[in-house]
DNA sequence: TATTGTTATACTCTATAACTATA
DNA sequence: TATAGTTATAGAGTATAACAATA
């Protein structure tokens, strides 16, 4: 390896990600995997206002909304699994439920099976502000399934396959 | 807006991002939205093993491959013209540059047209290696492709049509 | 000895604001 | 007055390493 392994890197996408007319795109009108950055891009920009427009909390992320989500589903987890779940490291599940801590939508609870752990749990506040959110993702996505019309569902479908195949070959490359 | 507009935070997905077996994953399973995050970060840790398997500098982020490209596709692009295409402020198409010019990758010369303006140039370095690490992408992109089969040439197409749904939903709410 | 969570720290990427020089 | 690029700084997000408590 060159340097210090950038493999945990964060991308980022930031602002608009748009074809700019007249200019040159090269490859990457060609690559699947710049297609995916680009609706990524776009996906992550629309949630942000979808929550927003919903009166929703802002900076509520989609990665915090999916913590959520994961603590209210799996009462009593620890956090450690949601770094797992998360493609985490321990601090930074750490930072996750202390800001769902902050919000007061989580609590952490002493796990009875093991006192070295917490057990993650919804608050009340916590399950109403999940409630409010759920449904305005849900439409967000639902809008977009709309848009896409009969070949939104196979899409997703080709989406969980796609994340399948690009783990497998970093499986077989790496072992 | 709520407070301070998130509206161009980062997401970073990090390590992998995988469905824990025994975890419920409530309404993420549905989601379209999720599972693009997930394809998304796959192909993201798969991008850096297939460019650093194939020799290639590591380091050499999707993003920064993609800057690489369109100064080579657009030779005397201005930076702020790379920013827009990338969704970046102009001090980050700075930064990139700047990253861009250490490699001796790229050139910044002057715009004769504008004297506030560098012209964004390929050096003989750069093609060589965007030659070695177009290689790698496009071989990497086919992988990918022929993992999917058939459905790959759609996934591409649907995703742009993805990309263009939420953006125009975008510009709905907020126009 | 390994694991869970924590703390402190550093690194990366991005944005904001103020500045220079052109237009 | 507006634009291109720069500089300096701040903020969010992540990781690493060392530590305490527990297994």
């Amino acid at each position: 390896m060159a340097s210090k392994t950038p493999s945990t890197e964060g991308p980022a996408p930031e602002g608009l990600l748009l074809p700019v007319p007249g200019l040159a795109y090269g490859v990457l009108d060609q690559l699947l995997g710049y297609a995916l950055r680009r609706a990524q891009n776009a996906l992550y920009l629309d949630f942000y206002r979808a929550i927003a427009q919903q009166g929703g909390p802002a900076e509520v992320s989609p990665q915090r909304f999916a913590a959520l989500v994961l603590v209210a589903n799996n009462p009593g987890m620890r956090q450690g699994l949601l770094a797992q779940a998360m493609g985490l490291h321990r601090s930074g599940a750490l930072r996750l439920t202390d800001w769902l801590t902050e919000q007061g939508w989580v609590e952490r609870r002493d796990d009875p099976a093991d006192a070295r752990s917490w057990g993650l749990h919804l608050t009340a506040a916590g399950r109403r502000a999940l409630s409010k959110l759920e449904q305005a993702v849900r439409a967000h996505d639902q809008a977009l399934l709309l848009g896409l019309g009969e070949r939104g569902a196979g899409l997703k479908t080709d989406l969980e396959r796609l994340a399948w195949v690009a783990t497998a070959a970093q499986t077989n490359r790496a072992g």
